[in-house]
DNA sequence: GATTATCGGGG
DNA sequence: GTGTACGATAATC
């Protein structure tokens, strides 16, 4: 028994290698197909006859005038021989033409006599259906073989595998080996595989933590290789050792750059299970660094997909997970620290691979739980937005269902689709202000519940085999009730199988087993939940096959009439609602009815749940989330709020900008901390007017008042003058070199010029310019949060203190 | 307020 | 690789 990691096509072997744990298994009988809406088998061949005659008849001419030119070329310049077109002869690449019955999507689930053309290899299939293409609608001509053998053999990923009896079987996450990956370089702007090196790079697993590098440190974990390519060598050395690589943005920057570092010293990334090369694929902003045999996971895309934070460098994933604050240098300082052989290095770039390698064992049970529910490799799942999960979801029930799936969108048509807009959830307008004792109720996955209730798919909306009463009609829209569509029929799948894992999870948990199982499956449910609550934007996905933009529309009308009804009640029942946002509101007891105590508010919260959820629907539910002791609401979408063991949440308000100053940043900070905890608006009042106090009393490090602006383009292709552009431009007359993307950090100078001109390094800084401070890096985060609690921005200002002139001293 | 441009992660 | 190609936020009209 072992299990299936990964699976690739060989292109030199021809077949697909399927990778298991501990053997590698070539697959030849598996060939590639697609549809072709035609029946008349004759019709098909003659029109392929006729292309090859008709090109061979071309090439005949063709080869006549590019010989002619090639030869002129070559005359000229004595390049390469260039290779004449090969003609195309499509008929040695079929392997079969089959006649099958199929229900085609496309035909409004039409049963339909389909030609079934197989190829003998996966390249084939791109030129027979471009010549294809001009005869009649093609259909499923685009999917990845690998992807295409994994949905028709209904092969689940990283489950064992029983060889005997050819199935899987679905329990434990295999024991896979694991190592975290990253490099470190020496260069002093943007690196280039060029010309910098690598100087380190560091490993960590289970059972060994290492640093390796070409200098000598005075650090315990470390080894010394006599230079780069020998580092290099030892990399590859030890990454074939493991099953899994875990990299923190591997596949843009570690693999890719090793790669470049390996070509100039001759060297292949032999890192494949069975020594095949590395497959970096470059499109256009995201690679891919794709290790045959092996899952190459990199984090930065899962932190991405689950976690909701600010930003998504290592170190905010590895406080927001782990509530630990990581070794950081800044890469700027990094050439100095090898320099001057501070050891610091080595331990930073050690917690690196040590931290990606936590957040790898943190994320990887849900990836493989991904990949056993949509059926794809643990690397493709890595990659894949939860639309393109959902897309792939469909697909395998769609083939389960002897269903032809609908194409991808043309250009034209993708187009169109990027430039539609539709109205989204609803959002109310919140009481602006303080508010104290607030609970939040919300729906339980509203659109999938309206999804499922209302059939809501794009071949059940408007059908034309059912009658429907005006009353029926949703935004003019009707949905079958013969037949459930794929979308819900795809998310009840889902729901139901959650519910079951959910109810083994409550007996378990009853009987106190919260043993390995109980962990898998709460994965399960967890995965199962993310895919449910991904189908409404998968329906509105411009690229996806399944897109309906009515549909979507539709979702979005119900739920707007849900939530505001339910809000309705919720006011009625004596409740004041303060915000609404798509699916959830904030609320308080209203004290026209009286004031009461925490207690009685949970009480009475419970009491309008089970009124409300009697009278929705069967598949929809109201949920009690949250009790907070205060809340500020400011407006759409930006408040913050604090529960009762003090945890803070914001949404839309922190300043997560890197250009502001980190003074700026400090103040909103201290603000909105003193709104929260104390409730005390004058305090909050009074952090202010001290802040700005002490910036005209001059009491505020330099540091703080520094402002980082990237340069996005040349200097002189700069039409408006920008502070940050006028520094660059007085770096650059220094002498220094200034290139796009430098980040350039000044203070604003005091001074009568324009603001740009008064813009200075901090070294050339020799005083500041108060009122700028006060006015465009100060007030404007506070002014939105104290104005929603009726502060007016010269209230803040008036501290009816003299502004003075200050200068640094030195 | 709607539409267009820019980053992001890594060193 | 049977290609791709996202999504949030800032800037700008």
């Amino acid at each position: 028994m072992e299990s299936l990691v990964d699976i690739d096509y060989n292109s030199d072997d021809l077949c697909i290698y399927l990778y298991f744990l501990n053997q590698t298994v070539k697959e030849k009988n598996f060939k590639p197909y697609f549809y072709l809406n035609s029946s008349d088998k004759e019709k098909i061949l003659n029109y392929l006859k006729d292309f090859e005659a008709n090109e061979l008849e071309n090439n005949k001419e063709n080869n006549k005038e590019n010989n002619k030119e090639n030869n002129k070329e070559n005359s000229k310049k004595n390049s390469n021989f260039k290779t004449v077109n090969e003609p195309k002869e499509p008929l040695k690449m079929i392997e079969s033409i089959d006649i099958v019955e199929k229900i085609v999507f496309d035909e409004k689930y039409k049963k339909k006599k389909l030609s079934k053309i197989t190829v003998k290899y996966p390249t084939n299939v791109k030129t027979i259906r471009e010549i294809l293409m001009g005869f009649e609608k093609l259909y499923e001509y685009d999917i990845p073989f690998t992807k295409r053998y994994l949905i028709d053999n209904e092969i689940i990923p990283t489950t064992n595998w029983d060889f005997k009896n050819n199935l899987s079987i679905n329990n434990k996450i295999p024991n896979l080996k694991a190592v975290s990956f990253d490099i470190e370089v020496y260069c002093e702007k943007e690196p280039s595989s060029k010309k910098d090196p690598i100087i380190m790079a560091s490993f960590s697993s289970k059972d060994e933590n290492l640093v390796i590098s070409t200098k000598k440190f005075n650090h315990d974990k470390l080894e010394v290789v006599k230079d780069e390519k020998e580092l290099i060598k030892r990399i590859i050395e030890v990454l074939s050792s493991y099953d899994v690589i875990y990299t923190y943005n591997g596949d843009n920057f570690d693999f890719p750059y090793l790669k470049g570092r390996a070509e100039t010293f001759g060297l292949d990334l032999k890192l494949g299970k069975n020594g095949e090369k590395i497959k970096i694929t470059k499109g256009g902003i995201n690679s891919k660094s794709y290790i045959p045999g092996r899952v190459h996971i990199d984090l930065y895309p899962i932190a991405r997909r689950l976690l909701s934070i600010a930003r998504y460098r290592l170190e905010n994933v590895t406080e927001e997970l782990f509530g630990i604050k990581k070794v950081d240098v800044g890469h700027e300082n990094i050439p100095k620290m090898w320099d001057s052989c501070d050891e610091t290095l080595v331990e930073y770039s050690f917690q690196d691979a040590y931290y990606t390698r936590k957040i790898g064992e943190q994320f990887l049970p849900l990836e493989v739980m991904f990949s056993r529910v949509v059926n794809q490799s643990l690397f493709d799942i890595n990659r894949m937005s939860s639309s393109q999960m959902v897309e792939y979801l469909l697909l395998k029930n769609s083939y389960k269902l002897g269903v032809v799936s609908p194409n991808k969108p043309s250009g034209n048509e993708y187009q169109k689709r990027i430039r539609s807009s539709y109205e989204g959830g609803y959002v109310k307008e919140p009481l602006k202000g303080i508010h104290e004792d607030i609970i939040s109720m919300d729906f339980l996955s509203l659109y999938p519940s309206i999804i499922m209730s209302h059939n809501i798919s794009p071949e059940t909306i408007n059908c034309d085999c059912c009658n429907f009463k005006e009353a029926e009609k949703v935004l003019g829209h009707t949905f079958c009730k013969k037949q459930t569509g794929i979308v819900p029929k795809t998310l009840m799948d889902l729901i139901n199988r959650r519910k079951k894992i959910k109810e083994i999870l409550k007996e378990k948990a009853l009987k106190n087993e919260f043993d390995e199982e109980y962990k898998i499956l709460d994965y399960e449910q967890k995965s199962i939940k993310v895919l449910a609550n991904s189908h409404y934007g998968y329906l509105a996905f411009p690229m996806a096959r399944w897109y309906s933009k009515d549909c979507a529309e539709v979702t979005t009308h119900l739920g707007r009439s849900y939530i505001q009804k339910t809000i309705e009640e919720a006011e009625n029942f004596g409740f004041n609602v303060i915000y609404a946002d798509t699916d959830g509101f904030y609320s308080k007891w209203n004290s026209k009815n009286g004031i009461i105590s925490k207690e009685k508010l949970l009480e009475k919260t419970k009491e309008f749940l089970k009124t409300i959820n009697d009278k929705l629907p069967g598949e929809m539910e109201l949920e009690f989330e949250g009790h907070f002791k205060r809340g500020i609401f400011v407006t759409k979408k930006k408040y913050a709020l604090i529960d009762e063991n003090e945890k803070v949440t914001i949404k839309g308000l922190e300043v997560v900008r890197r250009d502001w100053s980190n003074i700026s940043k400090k103040t909103q900070k201290n603000v909105l901390d003193e709104l929260l905890k104390h409730g005390n608006i004058d305090s909050a009042k009074n952090i202010i007017q001290k802040t700005i106090d002490e910036l005209k009393k001059g009491n505020v490090d330099k540091e703080d008042l520094l402002i980082h602006t990237q340069l996005t383009k040349r200097i002189e292709d700069y039409k408006t003058t920008a502070p940050h552009v006028e520094v660059a431009k007085k770096i650059a007359k220094a002498g220094n070199r200034i290139n796009v993307g430098d980040v350039i950090s000044y203070i604003i100078t005091d001074g009568k010029n324009s603001i740009s001109e008064r813009a200075e390094l901090i070294e050339n800084a020799k005083s500041y310019d108060t009122n700028y401070y006060i006015e465009n890096q100060i007030l404007p985060p506070v002014i939105r949060i104290m104005e929603a609690l009726s502060i007016s921005k010269d209230e803040l200002k008036n501290s009816k203190k003299q502004t003075t002139l200050h200068l640094f001293m030195k």
